[in-house]
DNA sequence: TTATGTAACGTTATAATATAACATCTTCAG
DNA sequence: CTGAAGATGTTATATTATAACGTTACATAA
């Protein structure tokens, strides 16, 4: 069946993310602490980018405290390591898809059922790069957040 | 004094705003109420975007009711009929600078200063469209943020 | 090994941004 | 003029995020 093989992909994707997570915090010297290793496995776990607040609410299930700062500091220091992305505009937090350093993206959201899908297209990245050097704008590595709406939705 | 002369012509192009507006909605046969108009000058005249409990703050000098609603409905508004922009990443509002329908663009934001600068860059913007079909996103009409350091600031 | 400084986390309070819900007033088509 | 839709006023509250300060855990150097 579709559902269970997704959900079988997902438990091995959030082992992989996870591992990630660890291979790259030991490079830079940064302590993926078991409340970061859970907030990160929670949002590795979401099928789509999910919030603060929601994330709270699970961690209250683990014994962590449940008061804002605990997630907020989590997601800061993944986003900080370029574990998650943010996404602005659903103020929702999303797993990065191909954490590495040097990190350029393009990150689709549907606006439909907030699904987000990241892009590396290099070429499209450096396009839009120059486009800021025309206008004395220097891009640091980020993820440009385009809205739209997915086949999926599209169909319904 | 290169002051006066910006002050000048931010005058001169608030009149313009505010003119383009009114044809605008007239087209649209959508009414630029006096509060509405209000708002629209507001952003026109600040120099960068502008947070909604500051656009309140003037609002209240001039006789509107001061609850959070009355902003924020006169920004859907003017939203709605692309008169202004929303910047997601820093929660403000900023004056469209070529308002007309079908408007695509890309938007550069300063992380130091704010400062917005609007681009419409046909191909670009094309681009990104088809990088979305790709990835099975239709991506309708919208503003893409992007952020950076403006010259500016990466003079300081 | 213990002292010690830094990082992580807990806790309480509050800031900042935005919307819901309902009452009243205005506008304008018929 | 009137009635319906639109616009605004008003009160309350939701949602997202951070400040500030105390305590605990951890690395590491003496």
């Amino acid at each position: 069946m579709a559902g269970k093989q997704r959900v079988e992909q997902a438990v091995v994707s959030v082992k992989r993310g996870v591992a990630q997570a660890e291979s790259i915090c030991k490079q830079n010297h940064a302590r993926l602490t078991p409340l970061r290793r859970r907030v990160l496995e929670l949002v590795l776990i979401s099928r789509k980018p999910v919030g603060a607040y929601k994330l709270l609410e699970d961690l209250k299930h683990d014994d962590f405290s449940d008061a804002p700062p605990t997630v907020y500091r989590a997601l800061e220091f993944l986003l900080t390591h370029g574990l998650v992305h943010r996404i602005a505009k659903s103020n929702t937090y999303v797993a990065c898809t191909h954490p590495h350093d040097d990190h350029h993206g393009l990150m689709f959201v549907c606006r439909e059922c907030g699904e987000a899908i990241e892009s590396e297209e290099h070429r499209l990245l450096q396009d839009i790069g120059r486009c800021g050097d025309e206008h004395g704008f220097r891009i640091p590595n980020q993820i440009v957040e385009i809205e739209g709406i997915c086949s999926a939705c599209r169909m319904n």
